[in-house]
DNA sequence: CTGAAAGCGCTTACAG
DNA sequence: CTGAAAGCGCTTACAG
């Protein structure tokens, strides 16, 4: 490296005649607490300072056997509703004195269980997963290692580990019902493939909606669509359902980036919203509001999820509640715009 | 900790009757280059497999002197911009075997030198840094150490470093140049307080381009607003700027956030976008083409930006380009939308 | 009040 | 082909 020499614990107590316990206890401010005289800690202290002394975590992690670090591993962290989550997460983590290591596996499983493996080479001392899904064993080898950590978002619904979730089935309900309401009847949902937890409740919670109000779902009304290519499919997905004798009159968009992508394609084909068909969406941009029309949605509480899912983690790191889980299903918050017109 | 006992090289290297060096070798991947015969690299590594050897890569930076880990310190990961441009980053660093550690300064410059110190404890063997630019001394800092950074988005132009911007000027030259072309002639601007680099270069693009079309810049026409506050602030910035004799017909935002809210109030105060004020934002959401009316915006790299600043750092955490500092300015893209209509 | 020494888990130059 | 040993820079139990 073409860095200068740094100063070690080594190098000031050589300077100064002292031993490094002596220093390590001053700079650790465990001065008092052994007794180092005032003058000699503020000798250290002062010199540590003019020679820009900089403790080396590494070392003093591999000594204590803690990192200090907690590792976050999501599907993407350019999607708003991760970076939402990920800000509070490491806000809070800062606050307690943790940083945070982070990875985005894209959707991939193998690379996520290569994140997971990665990090714990690196020796995070916890680790916050909203996991592919795909993933059993990692999983069971985080669970027999007893290694602190917790899900968010998407967890393993077979499985006993600590989560954080949203109630996706109800509040998919409650878009679809908030439809019912005003009066639509002939209702399509536009998902993604199934695979994920939140996905399928959310598929649930549609259908159920519809029961409730003595519908029957038809299948050749609901559209799942595959995540890469959802730019593309979208349209022919929209141009299905509102095509032919089935024509809907609303559309549920079970993620932000379908509702934003569908209200594009609707604006395209000089469908008119909510006129022609209402739309909703489970989750939102920030933009929703002022969107042409503003997107009625399901809003997630994004710093409760975060602040939870570090709150959980850091309780499982000081083995507070031993072998027991810690799991939060948290509320949605339906939040009504124009999209969906009035009552019919 | 809960954990179970880790299996450590010796632990292997004693179970196999062999010794740590072997063992470091072969699952380092070096034990042709050191000629281990086969049958003792296979028999390690099925014994590492099966026993779920996770290295410490604590121990390892230690004992290397790096420790594989860029830091990158950021405003705000909340913010789509700097979400964005950090999913690509992550992305550049995995596939170069870097993972990253990531803080949010929240624009706090204390903070943020306590995250650069913080990070540098950690050995982290490169920072990335979208700065408060209030840090004059911690960069002295990084400087003196010739401790490999480079800084993106906001820089410091006094000092001699790498760093990878935006045409900050050029940008709002050509959103305002687009509305002065159309017709508009009283534009205002709604901006930041100054301070911060892109945003003195956004004021100086705004003004000379109506000086280019022989327009005096009057400072009654520039609200500068305090950037905590700016969801209350911008309200009375807009109805300043339109009653009274000076009614605008067209505001240049500096920002992305500061046009959504602006559009939001502009809505609010049933102000007519374009047809009573003309808008256009530097940066964009990606919802803004399907906002009410579409915010026309010059658009900012994103992936440029990431890519750029990891290649440029990664350059000189190798040393390639020894002493000399690496500096790029990327242009960025004129999206015209509707909200500037048509020609008056 | 302070220090000598072992240990954390690796890497690697050196020796055979 | 393989190993003994020093070293990375800390922490901390123990001793005085």
């Amino acid at each position: 490296m073409l860095k200068n020499k740094k100063y070690s614990l080594k190098d000031i107590a050589n300077d100064l005649n002292i031993s490094k316990t002596t220093v390590s206890f001053v700079l650790n401010n465990k001065g008092d607490e052994n007794k180092i005289s005032a003058n000699t800690q503020k000798r250290i202290k002062e010199y540590a300072k003019k020679n820009g002394y900089v403790p080396n975590q590494l070392a003093r992690g591999l000594s204590r056997g803690k990192s200090e670090t907690i590792g976050l591993i999501i599907p993407n962290i350019s999607d708003t509703f991760y970076s939402k989550v990920a800000g509070v997460i490491e806000k809070e983590a800062q606050e307690q004195g943790y940083t945070v290591l982070f990875s985005s596996s894209y959707e991939d499983p193998k690379k996520e269980g290569k994140l997971i493996h990665s990090m714990l080479n690196r020796q995070v001392d916890g680790l916050i997963i909203a996991s592919t899904q795909q993933n059993q064993k990692e999983i069971d080898f985080l669970k027999k290692e007893k290694f602190p950590f917790v899900l968010f978002d998407r967890y393993y619904p077979d499985k006993d580990t600590d989560y954080v979730v949203v109630d996706n089935y109800l509040g998919t309900k409650k878009i679809t019902k908030h439809l019912l309401g005003l009066g639509r009847k002939k209702i399509g949902l536009i998902t993604l493939k199934p695979g994920l937890e939140p996905i399928a409740q959310r598929l649930q919670g549609y259908k159920d909606a519809l029961i409730d109000f003595d519908i029957k779902p038809e299948e050749s009304h609901i559209v799942e669509i595959e995540r890469e290519s959802y730019f593309k499919e979208i349209e022919n997905a929209i141009i299905n359902l509102v095509s032919g004798e089935k024509t809907m009159d609303a559309i549920v968009f079970s993620t932000h980036y379908l509702a934003s992508q569908g209200l594009r394609v609707l604006k395209k084909l000089s469908i008119s919203v909510p006129k022609d068909v209402a739309i909703v969406s489970f989750d939102e941009l920030s933009a929703f509001d002022i969107v042409d029309p503003p997107i009625t949605s399901v809003i997630q509480p994004t710093n409760e999820i975060g602040s939870t899912a570090v709150n959980i983690l850091l309780n499982k790191m000081n083995g507070a509640i031993h072998g027991k889980t810690e799991t939060k299903v948290l509320e949605t918050k339906l939040e009504i715009r124009a999209s969906c017109g009035q009552v019919l």
